[in-house]
This record gives structure tokens, sequence and C-alpha cells, in this order.
DNA sequence: TAGAATCGCCAC
DNA sequence: AAACGTGGCGATTCTA
């Protein structure tokens, strides 16, 4: 294999010059660690036409001269699991990219939602048949290189290419090319919101953590004594037996022995058995309080990164087979939605925090695709929606809703997009199954066009195995034909899909528009929760800002849906709020 | 006994 | 048997 090692300022100005003459590059790096702020790049390779440079950064103070390179729109630079080598380039270099084509992106799209493993090995087996030894990939990258350390960082471009190709042929055999470029533009902006992070405030999380901690000890106590009281199994040592409150198995038996006999403890069990005894509402409660302990309490301080002093979560662009992110290290997107939690996360000193969503953009996504004509006009009304549909079903005036009314309405009207059936929709309500009915009925009197695409989406999804958003994403249903429950599963994700991957395809288009036009300012992206995007900006710019990612949000917005307004709530605070 | 599976619950 | 879509995560319980 034959390849240059560039370990000199006149070797590398002589690179640029070939550089400039491409249109694609493959591009990898090869790192000391993984934590971009606390890892450095030992080696940058670059491929093309069968020509491979390997860079060792140790031998320069900067790339600078590289940077047009990465930042060419005319220039196509293909990596794997681009996120990683942007972030570590930019923070080591200050590079910034545009105009890629993730490899890892384009198999994800591909796999469209089946559990298929992504990494570089995996992929490039499964399109080129290559094995490739990933075992220098671990290797001490801080030391001397080694024949097969430089080898191995060679392979890794030099695949990319062939892969490239084939999976491109991919994505347009499928048609799939709008959603790729989608997706590689929006890539740009996930890196930056990881290298950005968010503030917590540790002394606030900190208050909030031990108050919930004195409540859940005071209930664990209360409840302990209650289920002890009245156990008619007597200890050992004549002592009260503690149980494991965690512990449904044994939750569930000392409740039967003081004679509440249920079949599980499921929220949904307990809730519907609250009036046998006072003591099943503490347990609801108690539960809520463990679930704020233990999965957020003190372990997301530990994700504050020391360098930085903020949270830099890690989110997967693809996370969910509908195309919506998925985040993890910590999971900002389930931090409870409670003013309690959530103005802890705040904007730095003279910073402010801009939290912009999508108003109902699922509905308005039904509306869209359903071409329903009532639906759209209740859009168009500017009404409140609930009220609107409760209306129309009770054929009554507005202004004659009553609360119970819009709330029926509401809850079938958010029920339709996760194919909710009527049992489950009466249990909500407090109504009988056969009352459930009859409203979802006459819901679909009013919204017939809604329930035709409903109807035509399930079946369609169960006769083709496959469904598509607006932006042509592709979600493949692999399913036993025979079982009566998978293919009802399959025919409710034949409804959903379309709308909450929509949704996604909106979010990301508005996320690269957004980072696109803050590039180079003070004003940064610092998280996105499904139809939210929350933006850190200066006190000066703030309303400024906040007015251009209400913009570009409907522009976003405008790309899918033609037929249906879009509103979008936006908040300036100190804070995360609503 | 470590890792897998399951339950339960938080978000949208 | 269940009947509501998409995830991540922690504790408990199961399993090899």
């Amino acid at each position: 294999m034959s390849y240059k090692l560039i370990n000199n300022q006149d070797n590398l100005e002589s690179l640029l010059e070939l550089l400039l003459l491409q249109k694609e590059l493959s591009i990898d790096t090869e790192t000391t660690g993984l934590d971009p702020y606390y890892s450095k790049v030992r080696l940058l390779q670059i491929g093309f036409d069968e020509q491979f440079f390997v860079i060792d950064c140790f031998c320069f103070e900067n790339l600078d001269i590289l940077k047009p390179i990465f930042n060419s729109p005319d220039i196509l630079k293909i990596l794997h699991n681009a996120k990683f080598d942007i972030k570590m380039l930019k923070i080591n270099y200050g590079i910034e990219f545009q105009n890629i084509f993730d490899t890892m992106l384009a198999s994800q799209i591909i796999s469209a939602g089946v559990n298929e493993t992504h990494n570089l090995k995996d992929v490039v087996y499964r399109y080129l048949g290559i094995e490739l030894d990933k075992t220098e990939q671990k290797s001490d990258w801080s030391k001397e290189l080694s024949v097969s350390q430089i080898s191995y960082a060679i392979k890794d471009v030099e695949v990319l290419i062939p892969l490239k190709n084939k999976l491109k042929e991919f994505l347009v055999e499928n048609k799939l090319v709008r959603v790729a470029v989608l997706e590689f533009n929006c890539c740009l902006s996930v890196s930056d919101m990881e290298i950005n992070g968010c503030f917590l405030d540790k002394n606030k999380w900190l208050d909030i953590i031990e108050k919930v901690e004195k409540k859940h000890s005071k209930l664990s106590d209360e409840i302990q004594k209650e289920l002890s009281k009245n156990s008619n199994q007597l200890s050992l040592f004549n002592d009260f037996l503690e149980i494991n409150l965690n512990s449904n198995q044994q939750l569930l038996e000392s409740l039967n022995n003081m004679g509440i006999n249920l079949d599980d403890t499921a929220e949904r069990t307990l809730s519907l058995n609250k009036n046998k005894h006072e003591i099943i509402e503490k347990i609801l409660e108690y539960r809520s309080l463990q679930k704020s302990l233990s999965s957020y309490g003190k372990n997301i301080l530990e994700h504050i990164n020391k360098k930085t002093g903020r949270i830099h979560a890690s989110f997967n662009q693809i996370g969910a087979g509908t195309g919506r992110f998925s985040c993890f290290n910590p999971n900002l997107q389930q931090i409870p939605a409670n003013e309690e939690y959530r103005s802890s996360f705040m904007a730095e000193k003279g910073n402010k925090l801009i939290t912009a969503d999508y108003s109902q953009i699922e509905l308005r996504i039904l509306a869209e695709i359903s071409g329903d004509k009532e639906f759209i006009r209740a859009f168009e009304s500017g009404e409140d929606l609930h009220k609107i549909t409760a209306s129309n079903m009770f054929s009554i005036p507005l202004e004659n809703v009553t609360k119970e009314m819009r709330s029926q309405a509401k809850s079938i009207n958010f029920g339709l997009v996760y194919g909710r059936g009527a049992s489950s929709l009466a249990e909500q309500i407090g109504t009988s199954v056969e009352e459930a009915k009859k409203l979802i009925e006459k819901y679909f009197e009013i919204y017939e066009g809604v329930k035709i695409w409903l109807d035509n989406a399930g079946k369609l999804a169960i006769k083709t195995s496959q469904s598509r958003t607006l932006s042509n994403r592709l979600k493949k249903y692999i399913f036993d034909s025979n079982n009566r429950k998978e293919i009802a599963s399959i025919d409710r994700q034949g409804k959903n899909s379309p709308i909450q991957g929509t949704s996604a395809d909106i979010t990301k288009q508005a996320l690269f528009l957004i980072n696109k036009e803050f590039k180079n300012t003070k004003t940064k992206l610092i998280n996105t929760v499904h139809d939210e995007i929350i933006l850190e900006s200066p006190l000066e710019f703030a309303e400024n800002s906040a007015k251009i990612l209400e913009q570009k949000m409907i522009e976003a917005g405008r790309i899918y849906l033609k037929k249906v307004p879009i509103v979008v709530d936006v908040h300036i605070s100190d804070f995360w709020s609503k």
C-alpha cells in the first residue's frame, strides 16, 4: 500500500495544492481518546484516487492552511460517523466542516429502522464483503507510530470511497437521496450542539434532589409501616419486616398479604385500584420520586465536563426507527417537564436561553398528509384545536364547549397518531368502552379524510412492509404475517411512523438552517427534544436570535407542510422553560 | 457472578 | 394475551 506521511510544513503545502483540485476526499482521524475535550488528534488521513496521505498531527502547531478544504462547499468529505471527527478537529484545530457524506448515517437510512449495526467494520462487510481488522483502533496513538498502526489508519480511508459509492447506489435506488442530504446537513448541527453542551446549575439541582430525598424517605417509612402493620405474616425476629419497595415482586406479595389482590404493580393497575387503600396512592408517589432520584438525581452531575463546566450529552441522530433523535449520557430528552427540574438548566452569565417548540406539529402533519378539509380548516382558523374539534363533534357553537367535551376531543386528537383504540380511550377519559367507541365514530364523521388516511396508512404498511415520511424517509417492517398481534402493531406503526418521522424531518431541517444562520456568532445551539429547539444567546442578541429561530423553524416546516399553517412558540428566559 | 432480560417510568 | 407510537435508563430478576 502506498501512502505519503506528512510531517513538515513543506509536505503539507504540497498536499494542499493537490487537495484543492479534488471533488471528493475520504477523511478519517486517529485520536488518543474518545472525548474531544480531553483527547488529541494523532493522525489525520486523507484519501482520493488511490492516493493516501497520513498527516502526523503531532508535527504541527495548527492545520490552518487546510481549513478551506474542510469548509469548502465544492469538495465532498466522506467520513464514517462524521460527528466524531468533526468534533475532534473543531475542538483541537478550529476546523469547520461543510458538504459531507457520512457512511454511517447513510447505512442507517438504508436500514430504515431494521435493527442492524452501523460501525465501520460491519457496514464495510455488509456492503463490500471486505473484512476489516480493527485491532489497532484502540492502540496507543500517543507514542511513536508502528507500521501496523499506519497501515490500519490508511485502510479505513481507503475503504471509504468504494463504500460511499455502494451506499450511494442504494440511496438512489431507494429514493433516499433527499433524506440523506438532510441528515448529512443536520450532522453538522448535531456536532456543534454536542460541542456547545448545556449549563446545569449544580447547587440548584442539588437543592431539588435533597428535597426529593426527604420526601422519598418519609414516604418509604410510611409505606413500610403500613405494609408490616397489615401483614399477616409474622417476622421471625418479631421486628417489622422491611421489604424492598423497588422490588415489584415483593411489593405485590405484601399487598396481597394485606388483602389487596392485584395482578401486577404496573402504574395502570395501581391507578385503577386507588380506592382500595390509601397506600396505593403513596406507592405511586414513591415510585415517581424513586424514578427522579435514580434516573436523574446526583448521577446527572457526573456528566458535567470539568473543562467546560457544561453537560455534553450524546445525540444519536437516527436513534429511533422513525427518524427521531435519541439521546444519552445523559438523556436530555427525558428530564421531567416540570419547572422545578428544568429551571436548573440555565443560561450562563450574560446569556439567555431561547426555547422554541412547534405547536401541535404531529397533528398538523396529519392534517397535511390526510388532506382532510375540515381538519385543515381547524388549524387555519387559529382557534384552540381541541375546542374546535369538540364544537364540530357535538355540533354546538364554540362558546358552548364544556371542559369535559374539550378534554375528550383532546384525548382523541392525541390518541390518533398512536393508533389508539376505544378501550384505552375509555380508560383515560373515564367512560364506558361503548361510549368511547361512539365518540371516535363521531370524530371520524367530522374528519373523514383523517380516517381514510389512517386506515390506508396502516394497511399499506402491512401490505408493502414499509412506510415513508414527507422527506421520503423509509421505514421497513419485518413481521410474521400469521401473527395477529404483530400485524396489529404494524398497523399502528404504519399510522404513526409517517407522522412522527415527518416531525423529525422538519426539526432536522430546522436544526440545519439555524446552525447555518448562527455560524460564527455567539448564539449557540444547545439542545433539541423532538419538536423543540433550544439556543443560548448573549443578552443583547437574544431578542433577535429568538426571531430568527422562529423564522427558520417555520421555514423548515414550510418545506414539508404546504396546506397547513405552522406555529412556533418561543420563550426567552434565564432557564429552560415552556 | 456478570451480563441479559424484564419491568417500570421519564420525555415527546 | 393484549389492545398507545418512539426512545433511555435504573433496579431487580433471570440465566448461562
